[in-house]
RNA sequence: GCCGGGAUGGCGGAAUUGGUAGACGCACGGGACUCAAAAUCCCGCGCCUUAAUAAGCGUGCCGGUUCGAUUCCGGCUCCCGGCACCA
């Protein structure tokens, strides 16, 4: 045994052992239970991040751990291959988004093998080939003929330079992130998927998913956004015509405060007012500015303008005002709303700002309203006050009341609206998943015959920014009809990559099959038992997966209504951003790496430098690890320093798994002198431990406390390993070999081998190679995987005497040695004799003695 | 702006979920070994008063419930994630 811990060589002959052996290559059916334990593909953007390996760990980790407790492990991993840094790249580099992408799949694959990640290899896939993509191709068809997927206008960023689409990421304070452009909406042809016609199960569901945190859930909910409300209408006459503006509202108990109605500036109303006046085109004209996200919207001035048209209260018919206003949202409900400035605190700043009236329709006992000043208290549900026959009526009857009322006047009724949208997956970009449409002169849109997919994306295109490049392939482009024949154009437009990343985890289950999307193989190993990404995609991808599994289901392709059995939403790994202001606008980031942090002798931060030129740089606070920021931290040279056990040991210490981790590798050095010190004590005790025998019954007196010590310890990693606090887990390891080395020598053999042989199997899911190979030192068997999880010797725990803190009106004063069969009794006296309990109750009466059994007595006076 | 989450020593975090706050580790200080350094080992390490013992304060802030609150409730502050075309 080498006397010296040497990880370079001990990791890539055992990950050489693992590939030849195939050691994790799942079988597709075994008596042993499944577990199927996934962690979100990567994108391959280049290198591993420290989000990859913290993610990867855990699901190691778990794949492990699950393995050695007897389970048939499937870990796979694959590729999220297709998406927008591709096509960056490649204008930066001027190189083919394909060659890009297949180049870092290289390059990252060897990264993770570095790991020693316990992965069934086999079933790889990556989602920019033709073998996966024409499975997206041929169930987009099927959701088209069943009406799921469908095309209408949506809106987008444009710019008006490039004479592009630019994804919201490319909108940076409201201009094109080339061109420095203004950017406009604009709207277009797409597709989209009926995703709303799941929103009952989808939110439904969820209450079937005790395995997901209840954060994610609560998210989803709120997302799905089921509302209960009333749908009503303000007749209106306009060139002589009768029509409706309709509008939704979940406080139609507020009707009767309306004031005004705004609609969006793509709205009808708005087009035609605009038509008859120039200033009020010019707004709409303005409204159309911006980028269409949603938090922007939010956040930015309301604004209006009145249209001179007026419509009839349904229930008064009081004549109101419409407006355009810059806050409605024409994709939300009916592209228009009832201003009631009364109880709506939107619409109080907007009614404040244009001198609107302002009406209280809803009184809250024990308050007082004023038209001054808004208060929080407006919106809350309450009595209807100066609402003619509704007046007195609380919220829930007011609204019956009410929806009755509109219902006889043919004018509205109640209605269920959901804020959930139809997802909308056309791309004009080239790097993705052809959508298989024909476009013909004469027979429309066709779609591409089942026989004739995939509709394969040409390789070798270079983006240059203004456009998509497939409208330039003539080769691509250029087909005939599949119904008449005739010369015809290929739809351009990509598939989000969302629809790639929506049932690759059913892939994995027969990533062989070149016949079928999926196959029967699918029914065994889903749902997922357990999977583990980042809590960013606790809303969109994760939703996304559910309903796309939802309609493979239904289309009889898998028997499962949920992807995910258990989720493990592990927390993003933040660091610091640092950036100075050069000359010009232009803001200069700089990696923490270059960065020289200084402190006060309290050791509070006072500045920051660069390294290079020791100048001052600004920090612009701890975000998630990006490549824009400049502030991400390169896993390999921890790994290439110290190794994969090191790596992996430090990330699953430094913090529980669902914390966001502001990263800090201050304990790396913590973690390597720690495995070193295993190592070296392994070597140095070598002979006795692999000579001794344990049993429990010989356990010398003088030795049972440090082995009931060791049982306490690993009865706690148990614990942890179940509620997948892995940092726990390590602290314990470390405290198992704190243990031993108090308690090495000869005669303690039996204790040492004991412990060192649960220590191994308690560290094997996290380091596992420096496991193994000391598992083999000492003869344990040759394969750590296939030993059984230790048991805790519950006679070990057992002990006749027991500490008791004891508190005297709740405060700590001391504690008592105590008989652990002491009776309640027993304990009162025993405590109530203390010579310090005695000192701070000083003569006075004891009301009553509280005792927590094995725990504490508290005495109050 | 809306939705979700978080805040505990100089730092990462622990406290088996209402019962000894600060386990384990990092950093730091002192010592041993060494010609010296590294590595290793030993001791100390929340704040405050104290020579020590001992006491008081202390889990972002304000208030509440309780014999007892990091944990439960109400109200704030700051930070992080998401907001439908980053993935």
């Amino acid at each position: 045994m080498q006397p010296h811990y040497q990880p370079a060589g001990i990791e890539q002959q055992l990950q050489k052992e693992w590939e030849d052996k195939k050691t994790f290559r799942a079988i597709d059916v075994s008596s042993k239970p499944k577990y199927y334990c996934l962690s979100m593909f990567p994108y391959p953007s280049g290198k591993l991040h420290m989000g990859h390996v913290r993610n990867y760990t855990i699901g190691d980790v778990l794949s492990r751990y699950h393995r050695m407790r007897g389970f048939n492990v499937l870990q796979p991993m694959g590729w999220d291959a297709f998406g927008l840094p591709a096509e960056n790249a490649a204008m930066a580099n001027n190189v083919p988004p394909a060659k890009w992408t297949y180049d870092n799949i290289a390059y990252m694959k060897k990264q993770l093998k570095s790991l020693g990640f316990a992965i069934d290899w086999e079933r790889e896939l990556a989602t920019c080939t033709p073998q996966y993509y024409r499975w997206n191709q041929w169930l987009f068809l099927r959701m088209l003929e069943k009406g799921i997927a469908y095309k209408k206008t949506g809106t987008v960023n444009w710019d008006p330079v490039d004479q592009t689409v630019l994804a919201n990421e490319q909108v940076i304070d409201g201009r094109g992130w080339r061109t420095g452009a203004l950017v406009e909406k604009r709207e277009i042809p797409m597709y989209y998927l009926a995703i709303t016609k799941y929103s009952e199960e989808l939110l439904s569901s969820l209450d079937s998913l005790p395995g997901w945190p209840e954060r994610v859930k609560t998210m989803q909910v709120n997302w799905i956004g089921k509302s209960f409300g009333v749908r009503l209408a303000f007749p209106y006459e306009l060139n002589g015509k009768a029509d409706k503006l309709w509008v939704f509202t979940t406080r139609a108990d507020t009707v009767m405060g309306v004031t005004f109605c705004a609609v969006a500036a793509e709205h009808p109303l708005a087009t035609q007012a605009a038509k008859r006046d120039p200033k009020l085109a010019a707004f709409v004209e303005e409204c159309k500015r911006g980028s269409v996200m949603e938090a922007d919207i939010a956040t930015m001035e309301k604004k209006g303008m009145p249209t001179g048209l007026f419509v009839s209260h349904p229930l008064t018919g009081e004549k109101i005002e419409v407006w355009i206003g810059n806050y409605v949202l024409m994709s939300y409900g009916e592209g228009a709303v009832m201003g009631v400035p009364g109880h709506d605190e939107r619409d109080f700043a907007f009614a404040k700002k244009y001198g609107l009236r302002i009406a209280q329709v809803i009184d809250v006992e024990g308050e007082e309203y004023s038209l001054d000043a808004w208060q929080p208290w407006y919106a809350d549900h309450g009595i209807c006050v100066h609402s003619g026959q509704y007046d007195g009526l609380d919220f829930k009857k007011s609204v019956e009341a009410i929806a009755v009322d509109l219902k006889a006047k043919g004018l509205g009724d109640k209605q269920v609206t959901w804020r959930l949208r139809d997802w909308g997956v056309s791309r004009q970009r080239y790097w993705g998943c052809p959508i298989p449409i024909v476009h013909c002169a004469s027979c429309g849109d066709v779609p591409v015959p089942e026989d004739q997919l995939p509709v394969v994306l040409p390789e070798d295109c270079v983006p240059d920014g203004s456009g998509n490049p497939l409208n330039k392939r003539a080769d691509f482009l250029n087909t005939s009809c599949p119904k008449c024949g005739k010369p015809a154009e290929r739809e351009t437009d990509t598939m989000d990559t969302f629809v790639d990343s929506s049932w690759y985890f059913l892939r994995y289950a027969c990533a062989d099959q070149n016949e079928k999307m999926v196959d029967e193989r699918v029914n065994y190993w889903l749902p997922v038992d357990q999977y583990i990404g980042g809590i960013e995609h606790a809303i969109l991808h994760l939703l996304y997966s559910r309903f796309w599994t939802k309609v493979m289901r239904d289309f009889g392709l898998a028997k499962l209504d949920e992807p995910f059995t258990r989720l493990l939403t592990q927390g993003m790994v933040l660091n610091e951003i640092f950036s100075r202001k050069s000359d010009g606008a232009r803001v200069q980031y700089f990696n923490p790496a270059d960065v020289e942090l200084e402190f006060d002798e309290q050791g509070k931060r006072t500045g920051a430098k660069l390294k290079s030129d020791g100048k001052p740089v600004e920090s612009g606070g701890i975000r998630t690890m990006s490549k824009s920021k400049n502030n991400g931290v390169d896993p390999q040279s921890l790994i290439d320093q110290y190794g994969a056990d090191t790596a992996r040991f430090f990330m699953m210490f430094t913090s529980p798994p669902e914390d966001t981790l502001a990263w800090n590798d201050d304990g790396v050095e913590g973690a390597y002198r720690y495995l070193r010190r295993l190592w070296k004590f392994a070597h140095d005790h070598h002979a006795t431990i692999s000579s001794a025998t344990a049993t429990a019954a010989t356990t010398p007196a003088a030795q049972q406390g440090a082995r009931r010590e060791l049982h306490l310890l690993l009865q706690q990693a148990n614990f942890d390993y179940e509620r997948k606090q892995f940092n726990t887990v390590a602290s314990a390891a470390m405290k198992i070999l704190n243990l031993l080395e108090d308690h090495a020598g000869p005669a303690q053999g039996a204790l040492m081998r004991e412990g060192m042989s649960i220590l191994l199997r308690l560290l094997s899911p996290i380091a596992p190679h420096i496991a193994q190979t000391l598992w083999r030192e000492f003869g344990f068997g040759a394969d750590i995987l296939e030993g059984v999880w230790p048991k805790v010797d519950e006679a070990a725990l057992l002990q006749d005497e027991i500490e008791l803190v004891v508190q005297v009106n709740g405060k700590h004063r001391g504690s008592v040695r105590i008989p652990s069969d002491a009776s309640r009794d027993d304990i009162e006296r025993l405590v109530l004799e203390n010579p310090n309990v005695q000192k701070y109750i000083a003569g006075q009466a004891v009301k009553k003695v509280i005792v927590v059994p094995g725990r504490l007595v508290n005495i109050v006076a």
